[in-house]
DNA sequence: CATGGGATTGACT
DNA sequence: GTCAATCCCATGC
């Protein structure tokens, strides 16, 4: 499968964020499905670049499909792949994976990075900062390109069909939290955080 | 130059 | 459910 292109990402954020559910991350040995993103919109004021043009904002108003990569509270790395037209500033947030390739590798790298010693497959990328940990993405990989760089992002299998998605409010943030701009598989178990199907179902389920 | 906040995780009650 | 760890950066003086 070949990387997505430019043309991609240049798209409106809503809807690249779904449209990369069921790509696939991959990164050195180590790969997965994207089963979860979250959109972020200049416009929006849970967005980093609703500050307007900064330093540490620059990236993601440049070139769509560049990786913005930044320090969440000082101690995890978070991954985004910038999207829409050059001067408009939208990203989309990589928030967990279907471990592939390299899952003992991953499994090296999350306990060397503090995980407790016993972590089921499922937990191995199921969060913006495990994956990082788990494919070894870091803050220098910062404004380097998903088109030729050392992060790719490669296209859906065209003979899998049409991922079946659902969307909710985005996690984590408490600025704009009621914009449904969060994207998951269904029904898939490596998502971030639990996920209301059983609504439907029977209470015990 | 000092300060406050944050797109999280893991451990503990 | 609660809480600390830890650092980059935007803002204000």
């Amino acid at each position: 499968m070949s990387r997505l292109d430019r043309g991609f990402y240049a798209r409106p954020v809503l809807e690249v964020a779904p449209a990369l559910i069921g790509c696939t991350l991959v990164h050195g040995a180590t790969s997965g499905t994207i089963v979860e993103t979250e959109a972020y919109h200049e416009s929006e004021p849970a967005c980093h670049a609703f500050v307007g043009v900064t330093p540490r904002t620059r990236v993601i108003f440049g070139e769509p499909g560049c990786a913005y990569v930044y320090r969440s509270y000082g101690v995890h790395a978070l991954l985004n792949a910038v999207c829409e037209p050059a001067g408009i500033g939208a990203a989309v947030l990589l928030r967990a994976l279907a471990p592939l390739d390299g899952v003992e590798l991953m499994r090296k790298r999350r306990l060397a990075a503090g995980a407790s010693e016993q972590i089921d497959d499922r937990e191995l990328c199921s969060g913006p900062g495990r994956l990082t940990q788990a494919l070894d993405v870091e803050l220098a990989e910062n404004e380097t390109s998903l088109l030729d760089g050392p992060i790719a992002v490669l296209a859906r299998d065209p003979d899998a069909g049409e991922p079946q998605i659902v969307a909710g409010p985005r996690v984590g943030i408490t600025k704009a939290p009621e914009l449904p701009w969060r994207f998951c598989l269904l029904g898939d178990r490596n998502v971030s955080r639990p996920w209301p199907w059983r609504a439907t179902s029977s209470p015990s389920g």
